[in-house]
DNA sequence: AATAACACTGTTCATATTATCAGTATCCGT
DNA sequence: ACGGATACTGATAATATGAACAGTGTTATT
């Protein structure tokens, strides 16, 4: 992954993000340094180098304007991994559980996923969530009770609403079919949380 | 609204717009030559006046780069609006039942929606439909039976599925406390079909 | 038949932008 | 206590890019 940023170097590239949105452009080095402050051009071209250098943007060389964003929080939206079957004991997000990224605009839902969980199974059909539907899923290891949430148990990856008395956890399912789950609190691994539902009748 | 544009002038537009989704950086003149195999830069210089004469682009002078994308279809991505309570006797998509608009890239679903529809009551829960759920509509005036529709009756709009038989039509919702509506084939007014659905559970 | 918009080629010039070199000072890990 | 990353100032050279000007045909419109 992409090492850590220094304040300032966050600060550079939520001005370069900045600049993006408002008007479609990257900055120059020498607005940059407007923006920041700077009385040297230069000054900005360092902070560049760093952010290349730790894998955030990338710079086209002899091209104006040319910081290119990378990774998340593109322009607006991001791409979003589509994770399928999970193989146990892999961790959700693993690359060979990836079919493949869908492009979902931020501020679609209004607690950003994630990534996206291609649903398998009816055992939450009561409560609208099919079996081949998108859930946005934000990566969470807690979660309040009545919440719907994706969870591991014996490295099983499911989806329930979480119910929590006490001192147990009960994964309640939305299917008369299927039993709750009750699992001892100190048993329990929540992957994430239920931010939203895509569904397309017609994906194959 | 934005004129016309000329079949030169759209490949123009067209490939600005690969350029920045490639990327992330507007095309400078020498490179729209270049692509669209020009000799001369000028030849580009020319379109892009055109193009912003005509309202789809906006030339920042002396700025590298300086070409914004306006109005619609920006970077892959749609505002579609949202339509909430229709009113009876109104064209769907009439500005009075946008609720807001809400940018959705193109791709998302298999079948391009042509507006987001809120709905309203429970008739379709057992479709996974829920109260409150934003259904992707494409517009259209035919469906095939057992498709979900967006269909108007007497001046209201409704969600149901669809079900051809020879001469009449029914609409079939799906949850057991409502009856299915037989309808007179040429007394239905189809509006669109359900190509999609988005559900935020956070939704206010 | 005249006029304007379209669709280019080709050249020159001004300036916008990047690249690079030379410094200074602070902070961090070893 | 040392090297390296951070965080800048300041100046100059090289080049990328936009703007302007002078042309040539073609097509559509009045």
């Amino acid at each position: 992954m992409s090492s850590k940023l220094t304040d300032r170097q966050q600060q550079v590239l939520d001005c370069i993000r900045e600049c993006i949105a408002d008007t479609g452009m990257a900055p120059t080095r020498a607005e940059i340094a407007d923006i920041m402050g700077f009385q040297s051009k230069n000054a900005a071209s360092d902070h560049l180098r760093a952010l290349e250098r730790k894998g955030y943007i990338r710079l086209h060389s002899d091209r104006s304007r040319g910081i290119q964003l990378l990774d998340n929080a593109y322009w607006g939206e991001e791409e979003l991994p589509i994770v399928g079957k999970v193989a146990a004991g892999v961790p959700i997000e693993a690359i060979e559980n990836v079919e493949r990224t869908v492009p979902v605009p931020q501020g679609l839902f209004k607690q950003r996923p994630t990534y996206l969980l291609k649903v398998q199974g009816d055992s939450m059909v009561d409560a609208g969530i099919f079996d081949g539907d998108l859930i946005a899923v934000r990566k969470s290891n807690v979660a309040r009770s009545g919440e719907i949430v994706v969870a591991r148990i014996d490295e099983e990856v499911t989806v329930k609403t979480l119910k929590l008395n006490k001192s147990s956890a009960t994964l309640l399912p939305a299917n008369e079919a299927y039993e709750p789950i009750k699992v001892p609190a100190d048993q329990l691994v929540i992957e994430g949380i239920f931010v939203g539902l895509i569904r397309d009748p017609n994906s194959y």
